[in-house]
DNA sequence: TGTAAATACCTTGATATCAAGATAAATTAT
DNA sequence: ATAATTTATCTTGATATCAAGGTATTTACA
């Protein structure tokens, strides 16, 4: 049996509801606890670079969404906003602050009259070009740290939890 | 070689990536890419069970880190919101409305003037006994389809990824 | 060809959250 | 004992988000 080198504050919790309610099987919540604390703190990590280029996490990802669609970087609005995973409303309000960034610019659909296209300027194309290298680099030194293995679990077991829940998700 | 059964949505934007700018090394999206929308889709799932109690998940976290804490289920607002890694000014607004639901009640702290102790009420702490319940078997549900060594292999993975971000966080 | 149904947004109203600043009490350093 | 500093909240103002509902188009099909 190999001994924790260090409690992390799932641990505690976790501490605490088996000491409260030891009739709950409670370890489900140290899988689900740690997924939540981790994504929250990474998001704190990307924010600092996002902030270096004057961007916002989410305004990140719509450009990012429209760069790695290819040229002419131009996709209409449910395409976005299903991606991203965000309402139709949410949507429309950030496109309304990019556009009055100069970030993106709308334009009729000659295919279909109810969506008006949303292309990346080059103003937001120079920008989402040069955020995107300072965030990969980003993230290739948060993750530096962990050993290997340990990566490589973790992968594995993200794409068995990612490929569970849209499956069920789409049912 | 292992054929993968099933690309996910996040394999579908790296290979957009890739073919976008083949020049960077965007293998650590993928890995933040699954953890982030994970938990995005597992909120989802939690939010049923919390719904049919009447509550949110913001309600969950509050009355679940009063109750855990053991009787007589009282903390101080600085214990709360630095455990839900929220700001001092949002627990403002989650007590109030905690308060005028009946849930919790304040009372003034003996040892320190400043603070206003929270406290489960009787409904409060009925209604979180029952709601953990529900939510500990919801998620033992949600975890069921993975394979006992993706969920290990997850596990192992998280406590590394955690470990490493609060550690670098209390820095 | 007309209609009914579905789709693609956009608008509106209500929440939840945060950052920054204000206030009051406790602690620390003279 | 005082003054300076730190701590614990709460307040305020700005954002981001969603759910629900409205409008204009498109699609399906009788």
């Amino acid at each position: 049996m190999k001994a924790k080198q260090q409690k992390d504050a799932v641990d505690l919790i976790l501490d605490q509801w088996e000491r409260e309610r030891p009739d709950l099987d409670v370890t489900p919540m140290g899988t689900l606890g740690r997924l939540k604390r981790s994504a929250a703190l990474l998001q704190r990590r990307l924010d600092v670079v996002f902030a270096e280029f004057g961007m916002t996490l989410w305004e990140f990802d719509v450009l990012a969404t429209l760069r790695r669609s290819g040229a002419p970087y131009c996709l209409a609005p449910t395409e976005l906003f299903s991606t991203l995973m965000i309402t139709s409303g949410t949507m429309t309000h950030r496109l309304k602050s990019l556009e009055s960034s100069g970030l993106v610019e709308r334009q009729a659909n000659p295919d279909d009259a109810r969506s008006k296209l949303v292309k990346l300027t080059d103003k937001g194309l120079d920008l989402i070009n040069r955020t995107v290298e300072a965030h990969v680099d980003n993230i290739h030194g948060i993750l530096a740290p962990l050993a290997g293995s340990d990566l490589q679990a973790l992968d594995q077991g993200l794409v068995a939890m990612l490929g569970m829940l849209e499956s069920a998700d789409e049912k």
